[in-house]
DNA sequence: TCAATTATCTATCGACTACTATAAAAATAA
DNA sequence: TTATTTTTATAGTAGTCGATAGATAATTGA
């Protein structure tokens, strides 16, 4: 990673650069990565596409930093959710409720960047390096599921990471907070009843 | 709908209208509606890009036939799928499975087109049109469960179509099949258990 | 002041996008 | 044959894509 320059020798930069990524993840949020382009990049940051290049390096690296920030700030409620309740049960049912909160929240930024955010996307190394993304959050959940029921962890976190892109998807075809919220219920109290009832090995075979 | 031609004047077609449909709607299964280019469409389709517009249009017109195609064909598992068990929760539970095995059974198509063809599609129209389709497997799911559960039947179609976004969604993710199985289940115990625990709100036990 | 450094701008670059004007080719109807 | 109709291929259109070359402006260190 570059290090940031508190200060330089050269001439200052006129813009804020967080305040260009900020700009940027709205966009990448609400359409998508290939559906921004560069030229709308640096028209709504208020530069030029020079100047973001000398900025970022390129539009998938500060795609990349785009997503860091999202995690660090926007996804910040997923990591506090799962650690909130005492038990994983709990847990889960506050993560599907707090992700039918978040993803229709604001209608300009519908469901989660770093589930939609790359799909159908044409750049194979961005559409790789958001599933990575992908990936952390699903072991953050596995690992919290893990300290109830290690066996089904892996099981179970599937099931619930892809609960919250069926949320997402539908959270970004403008589907009602409301109706994501009755899912996100159902979706928890089919957990709950999973972890309860006569389900005490691991169904999956691999 | 424009009348198929079985003969006419002219000089014949030289390619199958049908075949080509086909070929598109590989293409646009496989990378969603924008990714995937005129240029490249007429070439797999062994013609030029003025013969395809001469047969079908434009782009968009070309892939609403790929659409009413798709769930004509490989979407056919569908309706067959809720009609197929005398039980609204059997039907349900088939449907989750049969969504695991038919989202995940071409390795080259992915999910389902109808649900992931258009993210972050920058075509309003495309966009639309889509989401029509969607809207008919939504209200088919509704009509299916109100046979049983006509109170609580938007709520429930809402959470299964939903169960079914984050499944294609998953199998895009390149999930195995094996793994959508497992989610498919609990999804669907989580179903079984709603509508026959503690929400009797239509009361229609037989 | 003056060199070094960095950011800014204008003006592109080649490749790609969906799409089409034009005319030749290939069939049928008269 | 001749006229009509339809499909074909060639060769483009204007516009957008991500990215950059080159000149200029604005700062710091010496």
């Amino acid at each position: 990673m570059v290090a940031k320059k508190i200060s330089g020798r050269g001439r200052p930069r006129k813009f804020d650069l967080d305040r260009a990524v900020a700009t940027a993840k709205e966009l990448f949020h609400q359409r998508g990565y290939d559906s921004v382009g560069v030229a709308e990049l640096s028209q709504v940051m208020g530069i030029t596409a020079p100047s973001l290049y000398a900025a970022f390096g390129s539009k998938s690296q500060l795609f990349e930093r785009v997503l860091q920030d999202y995690v660090r700030t926007d996804g910040g409620w997923l990591p506090a959710a799962i650690a909130q309740a005492e038990t994983v049960e709990g847990s889960i049912s506050c993560l599907f409720e707090c992700a039918a909160e978040a993803y229709s929240a604001n209608p300009l930024q519908l469901g989660c960047l770093v589930l939609d955010g790359t799909r159908n996307c044409t750049d194979e190394r961005v559409c790789q390096r958001s599933a990575e993304f992908r990936q952390a959050t699903r072991d953050l959940i596995r690992e919290r599921i893990a300290t109830e029921f290690p066996e089904q962890a892996e099981m179970l976190a599937n099931y619930v990471f892809t609960i919250l892109m069926g949320l997402s998807a539908a959270a970004r075809d403008r589907r009602p907070k409301a109706e994501l919220l009755s899912t996100a219920r159902i979706a928890a109290a089919g957990f709950s009843a999973h972890i309860q009832d006569g389900h005490p090995q691991s169904v999956n075979r691999t």
